[in-house]
DNA sequence: TAGCATAGTGTTATATTATAACAAAATTAT
DNA sequence: ATAATTTTGTTATAATATAACACTATGCTA
């Protein structure tokens, strides 16, 4: 049975549903202290519900930052492969969906001729926000 | 002044030295109990040592373990640039040193037609080893 | 449909990773 | 020499994440 098709959970449900209000990527004790409210009482129960949502590819983890953002496309083909733009002034997060980009990734072969199950990318730099801000 | 040329202190020369005595990446607290036999004591020291190297491209953060190794290449020219291959069985890491590669990506423009200034991109897939272990 | 396996929940406690804040010493630049 | 910068040492605490255990719900399958 494929996952992504399974019906979520209590838990599961609550935390996507926050995580999909919020554009910015939201942080586990965030997510926590706002779902309080609909019965969730521990980080366990978060973490649990986070682990789901990525497995499911409902979800992503961005590392450099501890967060998750929800999957910008609507059912995630490939979560082992992705991609982010991350703005190093304002932590604003984009997923990027290049087919291009992520078929040199799957493609690519390291110096062994070895080729890997997924990858996980994330470029830094600056939004365009916060350029037209330091122009200013 | 370039700072990859400064000359190391005292807590980033032992710090570094430990983790370039690693083959694999180190965590932080494993790095303090290893040092403390020299003086270092409490994690701020070993933390602001870390990003020092880290700023000056001596080592590397490895984003998905919470854990630092130390750059393959003898004078890194390019410390916010990296890709790495990591083993999801055995957590091995190697360092992906690879032109095109880095040029692909440093060149890779968004859908705004934005380049980025730097990236971090880990592979997953399982290494040799353990592959050979899994056949038998 | 009863029984069994799997997945999810609730809970407490604790482990792991990282930083704030402040005073003092060492180094570097002018 | 002295001002600016960097590094150190220190205590305390913040932030992130998991272990462990008992229990409940759900879905298979015989």
């Amino acid at each position: 049975m494929i996952k992504k098709n399974k019906v979520l959970s209590k838990n599961q449900k609550l935390v996507l549903d926050f995580i999909q209000r919020n554009k910015k990527p939201v942080k586990a004790y965030s997510i926590l202290s706002n779902v309080q409210k609909n019965g969730i009482k521990a980080p366990p129960q978060v973490y649990r519900a986070l682990d789901k949502l990525i497995e499911m590819g409902k979800i992503h983890r961005i590392e450099s930052q501890n967060s998750f953002v929800a999957c910008n496309t609507s059912d995630c083909e490939t979560p082992h492969a992705t991609a982010f733009s991350i703005c190093n002034s304002c932590d604003e997060v984009s997923e990027i969906n290049d087919p291009k980009l992520f078929k040199y990734l799957l493609d690519f072969k390291d110096h062994n001729g070895v080729k890997f199950a997924g990858y996980n990318l994330e470029f830094f730099g600056i939004c365009k926000s916060c350029e037209q801000i330091q122009k200013v």
